[in-house]
DNA sequence: TTGACTGCAAATTGTTTGCATCTCT
DNA sequence: AGAGATGCAAACAATTTGCAGTCAA
């Protein structure tokens, strides 16, 4: 995963400098979704000198070429995921850990077609995010 | 509805201001889903003499007393509307101007069931909104 | 070599807080 | 009268921009 998003930005005329491909490793190793706090830090950790500015610039070419996608339901609204928003999915998030869970069947089809002759709205798509405790953030809640 | 959330801020102890029913009346009477800035510039348009910060004081205890909830899908991530957060229900938003519909009925509860089942999660809730274009922005598209 | 990338510092924008004053109840 | 509300200005926090030096291709 980390190699084909090196190799697409390579592609699409981005330099690949350190700080990129430590902000990729950082995104790619987590399964939380991260503010842009959360991955300075995590990737300051591993090399002090890179820059919060670098990490909004370089998220920007990661939204761009969808390879990150926001995640809502979990307090902050800058939070990102490594995922295709381009394909369908949604997330399941846990409120104890971060952690999240894709799933893409939504079996949202027939809601959105009574929903479209009902209003007569023309959808073009829709944000779906469940919130819960993953087992083992149940698990630490019972001790 | 206006004069229910006024009363209900007076019950609860809060005093009733000229700002707080010029923010009141501005957000209910509105269908679409507004930032903080917006609202403003909307109740200063009728007084200006109000202040942001006491938007922002007053949208703080409209949520609190569930009046208002957050929208998501729309672009900004501090969009308010009119609208009890403690009710289940969703919205469609059009793209084109922002109107907000709201919709209960999203027949999620097995599809909750089976992904409780399928990662163990316990899912305490979810936020699923809608994003189209309504009837009239259709056709304004096609002029 | 050279245009893109980086980090720094400064500028912006969005939100919150301290405080003196004013006003609902 | 008195608790709570208001607006201003200042403090903060989050994000963006300008710029000169540096580096990947």
């Amino acid at each position: 995963m980390e190699k084909k998003i090196i190799a697409s930005m390579r592609r699409k005329g981005y330099k690949i400098t350190p700080s990129r491909r430590l902000l990729v490793k950082t995104i790619v190793e987590s399964h939380e979704h991260l503010t842009p706090a959360a991955i300075f830090e995590r990737a300051r950790d591993e090399d002090p000198g890179v820059s919060l500015v670098t990490i909004y610039r370089t998220l920007e070419i990661l939204q761009k070429l969808g390879f990150i996608c926001e995640v809502h339901g979990g307090g902050s609204c800058r939070s990102y995921l490594l995922g295709q928003p381009a394909e369908h999915h949604h997330h399941l998030i846990c409120s104890g850990c971060g952690t999240v869970t894709d799933f893409t069947d939504c079996s949202l089809g027939d809601l959105e077609l009574e929903l479209a002759h009902k209003t007569g709205f023309r959808i073009s798509g829709h944000l779906l995010e469940f919130l819960g405790l993953c087992t083992s953030c149940q698990e630490k809640e019972v001790l």
